[in-house]
DNA sequence: CAATAATACAACCATCTGGTTGTACGTCAA
DNA sequence: TTGACGTACAACCAGATGGTTGTATTATTG
């Protein structure tokens, strides 16, 4: 497992906290699209478009390569896991203490009432 | 299922996007703790750690009912499992991605190369 | 080489954020 | 009833954010 920075954790849940950045996530997830490509998407300039790309870099959910003059974005998988399994490991920890209240329960109830 | 409205999930992302409101979460979801309970454990002002657990009520993913004068939080883990879920069906849509690129290998190769 | 396309980035602006202090209000204890 | 406790919230501040326009850089095309 890979110890991650508080700060790095930020900055991924920070860049996921834009509706504009989800898009493109998950649009750059079904194929790989240069930034140009993705700016003719949406209603904002096409610098507005490549800063939220650069802001998804910075939280290394994405990732570009150059290709001619155009830079192709693509989604990093592995980050986007590592975000998921922030949270899938709260489900356990949860998981874990509804188990350990039922325990405690079934103590109480074995001790006679 | 629960149609989410972007604001909501742009609230939940980014009050996980904070160190703190994180701590608070994997705190409270251990056992609840009223709001000067959990104001003890770090060094800001109670009213920080207050405006980080309004925060976290305002996104839905903590609740607090009260008792006496205490106001005791509890996290929220159905919206927990919401955020989660939200990336888990990435994960789907790239499986559901590599699926498709594999089967496009295959009908080249059968189609003779 | 000149012109255009794709990108990056600086500078700017309004608004939001994460913190602070100070004040007000409801609840418990003497 | 009077304090003290637990909480909420307003006002304020510095710095971040999300957008803009304008300019510079690099790569392709005629």
């Amino acid at each position: 497992m890979e110890a991650l920075l508080d700060d790095q954790v930020d900055a991924m849940f920070q860049a996921l906290a834009d509706r504009t950045r989800r898009d493109i996530v998950r649009r750059v997830m079904d194929e790989e699209l240069s930034v140009s490509e993705l700016a003719d998407s949406y209603e904002m300039s096409f610098a507005g478009v490549q800063k939220h790309v650069a802001a998804l870099e910075r939280a290394g959910l994405v990732s570009k390569r150059r290709v001619g003059r155009a830079q192709i974005a693509r989604v990093e998988m592995s980050a986007i896991r590592t975000v998921a399994s922030l949270l899938n490991e709260l489900e356990d920890m949860w998981r874990a203490r509804v188990a350990r209240i039922d325990d405690l329960l079934a103590d109480d109830e074995a001790a006679g009432r």
